[in-house]
DNA sequence: TCTTTATGGCGAT
DNA sequence: TCGCCCTAAAGAT
């Protein structure tokens, strides 16, 4: 479930956990084992998240984390057991683990090769040092649509696809406008929303996006799960009734990925 | 025991 | 725009 407030929560926890002392640091898959050898037993200084990167710093160098599609992290009480599927990383100290399974990447790196994914990424809105105008830089001479600038990380770095279909539907949105199209009044509230809607994400974990004037008590509709775990517009409820109005929530597959949209709602 | 699917991103074309 | 990579769970057969 990666999307930027995930590594955000993931950071602040790592540092809860493993933070100022040695840590143990293994490869029970055996592909980072090389890596993983370097830091064992360093203590973790820091750990911060850019976008969707998370990043481990250790006294010599920084783990740099991607979870991609499939990545996740489980963390444990210690004892550590066994380890369960393909562990590509395990942090353990004397009261904790972590496992790491599935990341597209998992690697050391310098201080140098970290400023330079920090510079690529355009502006995230979970961080204190995050400019907007960068983001509407881009956007505002781009003809690409607003739905594919939203996701990209050197437009914005964090969002993915939940969070880019909902703030859309918030704002009253058609995903397939030109960001040049977009306007400055329509842009700053969607920037603020996303501030405020990914600091809530992570804080509970999840992603909830629904006002609560929306919710199916407040509409007078039968309560509603989430097979992902949040209350959402649109994400994942095609065919389903938009929470608003009541006309069928539309899907496409858009730049290879799927768009969730209220065609009645979202016409500006 | 298969096939499908997913909140991501890269490099080749 | 396409294919490919990482993995696990759910659904189909």
């Amino acid at each position: 479930m990666p999307e930027g407030h995930i590594l955000h929560r993931l950071a602040r926890e790592h540092l809860r956990l493993f933070g100022g002392a040695p840590v143990a640091v293994a490869s029970p898959q055996g592909r980072f084992a090389a890596g993983a050898k370097l830091v064992d037993g360093r203590p973790l200084e820091r750990a911060e998240a850019d976008g969707k990167h998370l990043f481990l710093g250790f006294p010599h160098a920084w783990l740099h984390i991607h979870l991609g599609l499939y990545g996740v992290v489980t963390f444990g009480a210690a004892p550590a057991p066994e380890p369960v599927g393909l562990v590509r990383l395990r942090l353990a100290n004397q009261d904790h683990y972590a496992d790491l399974r599935g990341p597209t990447t998992c690697e050391l790196l310098t201080p140098a090769e970290k400023d330079a994914v920090h510079a690529r990424l355009g502006p995230d809105p979970l961080r204190a040092d995050a400019d907007p105008e960068r983001a509407w830089h881009r956007i505002s001479r781009s003809r690409s649509t607003v739905a594919a600038l939203l996701m990209d990380q050197k437009v914005l770095a964090g969002v993915g696809n939940v969070y880019r279909a909902e703030v859309l539907f918030r704002h009253g949105i058609d995903p397939h406008r030109p960001g040049r199209e977009l306007t400055r009044a329509e842009w700053e509230p969607i920037w603020q929303d996303l501030v405020e809607l990914m600091r809530a994400g992570a804080e509970t974990g999840r992603i909830d996006t629904v006002r609560p004037e929306h919710t199916p008590e407040a509409m007078g509709r039968p309560p509603r799960v989430d097979d992902h775990g949040g209350e959402v517009y649109v994400y994942r409820r095609a065919g389903q009734p938009c929470l608003v109005c009541g006309s069928e929530v539309r899907t496409e597959e858009h730049a290879a990925r799927n768009l969730f949209w209220c065609a009645s709602c979202q016409q500006r």
